[in-house]
DNA sequence: GAAGTCATGTAATTGGTTACATGATTGA
DNA sequence: TCAATCATGTAACCAATTACATGACTTC
């Protein structure tokens, strides 16, 4: 019971901001939820066309462009976001495979657990820019709307990639000695 | 390509340590893999009969109980976990629900943000004292064998807590004004 | 006119969960 | 003897990815 879909959800929620086509949708999932959410086109697609059975999104035909499809929010799927939002998240989950990768290491030997280490510091450090600039824009935008709510899970990103880099040192100073 | 199973993997590396039965597998997945990686006993079994039928693990049907039927790494599964383990990895994600809600909580007001952090709070005060202890306990245990790669993952678990714990007082101070 | 990106969608497959079914063992 | 836990396994279901198919628009 615990396991539903979630991506009507977030499609939902981001459809409650603006108007979007399902490449928009795809756009934002991969910029601004990146670091705690993902999907792909062959997920958001078929999800899209359930909201619009279920009555909790509109479809939108007439795009600026012939081949664009955008979708709005119905009242209904409005009132459907508002309760998903207020009930307790049920699953945070985390699949790290780099951590797995050196839970077993030992088998492997130690230079592969460094280079995994030095994989896993590189990306962080590769993002980290990025979400510092939203952190700062969004300081800026002072608290209107989802503003305060968007800098509140972008420092969520900040915080945690900080944290890992911290620990790729420490780490780096257990295993190479 | 990148979405392959993971968890024949894992169940070799827990194998590469010692010898185990399903059920205990599912335990050390629940205990020292819990906060990086998951696993139910619907996909733990057939996963098991899998690396039987491929030659990387053998059933030991004889256990102390009658019922009871455990597993070992054959040299074929080595070979394959070290190949794997050597192979960078692919793989790194959240799915945090809690950041989803939080993401969205415009529209269903702050007082579910705020409800959200606090048992997000919750969950991870809960959990940190038995890390904790494990990284006690990993740090007497000294450097042989695996124990310092438990060692290295045990602290991510920890730093990450707390930098969640951080982060919680922050967005508090951030929505709560 | 070619390359690249914008844009939508489907089919096959897979990895996994949930719920169920079953029974042995242990300890109060 | 009853409850809890140990222990294995299957079937139904589902969410999601990957790969594929298609075509319009933009820019050099």
């Amino acid at each position: 019971m615990a396991n539903e879909k979630k991506l009507d959800c977030v499609i939902l929620g981001l459809l409650s901001h603006e108007e979007l086509t399902g490449y928009e949708i795809k756009k934002r999932i991969d910029t601004a939820l990146k670091y705690f959410w993902g999907a792909s086109f062959g997920s958001i697609y078929p999800t899209l066309k359930e909201l619009v059975d279920k009555g909790l999104a509109d479809k939108n035909e007439s795009g600026q462009s012939r081949n664009q499809i955008s979708y709005t929010i119905t009242p209904k799927g409005r009132e459907f976001l508002k309760t998903w939002l207020r009930l307790p998240a049920e699953k945070d989950e985390l699949r790290y495979e780099t951590l797995l990768k050196l839970f077993f290491a030992d088998e492997a030997g130690v230079d592969s657990a460094l280079m995994h280490i030095e994989n896993f510091a590189q990306k962080i450090r590769n993002e980290l820019p990025f979400l510092l600039e939203s952190v700062r824009v969004l300081e800026h935008l002072g608290n209107e709307g989802a503003h305060p709510y968007y800098l509140v899970t972008a420092l969520f990103g900040v915080k945690t990639y900080q944290a890992y880099l911290e620990w790729c040192e420490e780490a780096n100073g257990i295993l190479d000695k």
